[in-house]
RNA sequence: CUGGGUGUGGCGCAGUUGGUAGCGCGCGACUUUUGGGAAGUCGAGGCCGCUGGUUCAAGUCCAGUCACCCAGACCA
C-alpha cells in the first residue's frame, strides 16, 4: 500500500472522548473511526488486522475438522421465545426493531438459537454427528455502557463456533481439543503468555465454563492466579466450595485484571432440549443433541493486543497480526528510486511512505503505526547495496542487504 | 441506570463583566529546506451539540433536550 494513494491520515493529538489506550492509539493512527459510544469503523489498516487474526483463528478451527458459515444477524423473536431468551429480563442487552409491515425483530447478541435450529433440517440421525460449525459474525449487545475503546462495543466481531455431538464424552473430547487450539491461537497471536485458561461460572448444565483472560491493566475482569499461573480463576467463581475443587488457598492466590479474549462452555442440552434438536441412534431411539459452544472476541483481540504492545511511541504489532511487515521509506533521490523498486517488489507486505515529507514525520508516523520493521533506504545504504532495518519492538537497527529482506 | 465531567473549523484548545469568534496542529499556493514531526509569506475552513426563552444584542444568562467521557452497577 502506497501510503500517498491511501485515505488515511495520522493524528498528533487523539479526539478527546478517546481515552483508552487502544482506542485512542488506534485512532491517532488510522486503524479505525468512531460512529457513537461503542461502535467503530475499520479503516483499511484496521481492516487487515481483523482479516490477520481472523485468518489464524480459521486455521486452527479447520484444522479440528470445523466448518465456516455465516448467519444472520436478524433474528425470529419467536425462535428466542422458545428458550426464553426474548425477554429483556432475561437477555437484557437486546437491540429490538420493527419491521414495517408489523412485528419485531431483534439484532443477534449470540446465535446459539437460529443455529440449533437450522440444523434441526440437517441433522437426524447419528450418523450426521458430529458437526463443529463456526462463524465470524458482527454481534449486537446493547450495553449499558461502552467503553475501553474497542474493548467493550455494542457492535463488535466475534468468532462463535458451535459443536454437536450424540455423547457427552464425545463433547468433552472436543472441548478439550479446542482449548488447546485456544492455547495456538493466542500464542500465534503473539499472546499466548499473558492469556490463561480462567475457570468461571458455569451455568446451571456444569460447574464451570472457561475463560481466556489476556492479562492487561484495563482489562475489566478481576482474576486470582497462583504462583506458576497453573490454577487462575474470575472472581466470579472464587468461594470456597471452588478453592476446595482447584486445591488451592486464598493465600496463595494474587489479583490482577485480565480481558476476557475468549470463552468456551459446555452448553449440554441448554438450547438443543427446547429447540428440539434430535437424531436417531444405531438403535432407532430418538436422542438429544449434545452441544458446546466457543467464542473469541475478534474485534476486542485487536484492542488487548494494540494496548498490550503499545509503548510511548505508539502502536507496535506483533508480525502475525501486522497489517504489513515493512514500512517504507525512501531518503534522497537515489534512494526515492530504489525504495520505488523495492515496492515494487514487495507490495503486499510493505507499506510504502511515499509521502512528500521530511523522513523525521514518517519515522514518528512509522513508530505510531507500529509495523515491524522500518526499511529505510537512502545514498547511504545504497553504498552497499543496502538497507537499514529497524525492528519496531527492540529499537535494533541492522544493515540488510536489499536483496536478502524476505517477503 | 446513579454520580461526576465535557460539547466552539478535520484534531487539540482559548473566549474576560452578554456587543454576531481566536490560537496551535492539520489543509491549499509559493519560496527556501530535506535522516527524527522544518521556516517564511499568503490563503481556505466554524454561527459556537440541538430546541426554546430572556435581551436592542447570546458562544457567554435561563430552561429543556441530545451526545460523548470517567467511576459504579450491569455484562446472557
Amino acid at each position: 500500500m502506497r501510503f500517498s494513494k491511501t485515505f488515511i491520515k495520522t493524528l498528533r493529538e487523539a479526539p478527546k472522548d478517546e481515552t483508552a489506550k487502544n482506542g485512542a492509539l488506534l485512532t491517532r493512527a488510522g486503524y479505525i473511526h468512531k460512529e457513537m459510544a461503542g461502535v467503530y469503523d475499520f479503516l483499511p489498516l484496521g481492516l487487515k488486522v481483523i482479516e490477520n487474526i481472523k485468518a489464524i483463528i480459521r486455521d486452527e478451527l479447520n484444522k479440528l475438522g470445523c466448518e465456516e458459515v455465516l448467519m444472520s444477524a436478524l433474528q425470529n423473536p419467536e425462535l428466542w421465545e422458545k428458550t426464553g431468551r426474548f425477554s429483556d429480563s432475561e437477555v437484557d442487552v437486546w437491540f429490538k426493531t420493527e419491521l414495517s409491515a408489523g412485528g419485531i425483530l431483534g439484532l443477534a447478541p449470540t446465535h446459539e438459537e437460529p443455529l440449533t435450529n437450522m440444523l434441526r433440517t440437517y441433522i437426524s440421525s447419528y450418523k450426521d454427528l458430529p458437526l463443529y460449525i463456526y462463524q465470524f459474525q458482527t454481534k449486537f449487545r446493547n450495553e449499558l455502557r461502552a467503553k475501553s475503546g474497542i474493548l467493550r462495543g455494542r457492535e463488535f466481531l466475534m468468532k462463535d463456533l458451535y459443536s454437536f455431538h450424540t455423547s457427552e464424552e464425545d463433547l468433552d473430547k472436543f472441548y478439550s481439543e479446542v482449548e488447546k487450539a485456544y492455547g495456538r491461537i493466542f500464542d500465534r497471536l503473539g499472546i499466548g503468555d499473558a492469556t490463561f485458561e480462567t475457570f468461571a461460572s458455569g451455568g446451571i448444565f456444569s460447574k464451570y465454563s472457561h475463560e481466556f483472560q489476556t492479562l492487561l491493566p484495563v482489562g475489566e475482569d478481576t482474576i486470582y492466579y497462583n504462583g506458576d499461573k497453573s490454577v487462575v480463576l474470575n472472581k466470579e467463581v472464587l468461594n470456597d466450595e471452588v478453592l476446595a475443587d482447584l486445591k488451592v488457598s486464598r493465600d496463595e492466590l494474587s489479583e490482577t485484571t485480565g480481558a476476557e479474549v475468549g470463552n468456551i462452555f459446555k452448553l449440554k442440552f441448554k438450547y438443543s432440549e427446547p429447540l428440539e434438536l434430535k437424531y436417531i441412534d444405531d438403535n432407532n431411539t430418538q436422542k438429544t443433541v449434545y452441544m458446546g459452544c466457543y467464542g473469541i472476541g475478534v474485534s476486542r483481540l485487536m484492542g488487548v493486543i494494540a494496548e498490550k504492545f503499545a509503548d510511548e511511541k505508539g502502536l507496535a504489532w506483533p508480525e502475525s497480526v501486522a497489517p504489513f511487515k515493512y514500512y517504507l521509506v525512501g531518503i534522497g533521490e537515489e534512494g526515492i528510486k530504489k525504495a520505488e523498486e523495492f515496492y515494487e517488489d514487495h507490495s503486499e507486505e510493505t507499506l510504502f511512505d511515499d509521502r512528500d515529507l521530511r523522513p523525521g514525520e514518517k519515522f514518528a508516523d512509522s513508530e505510531l503505526i507500529g509495523i515491524p520493521y522500518r526499511v529505510v533506504i537512502s545514498s547511504k545504504t545504497l553504498e552497499n547495496g543496502s538497507a537499514e532495518v529497524t525492528n519496531r519492538k527492540t529499537g535494533e537497527t541492522k544493515i540488510v542487504k536489499l536483496e536478502e529482506l524476505e517477503k
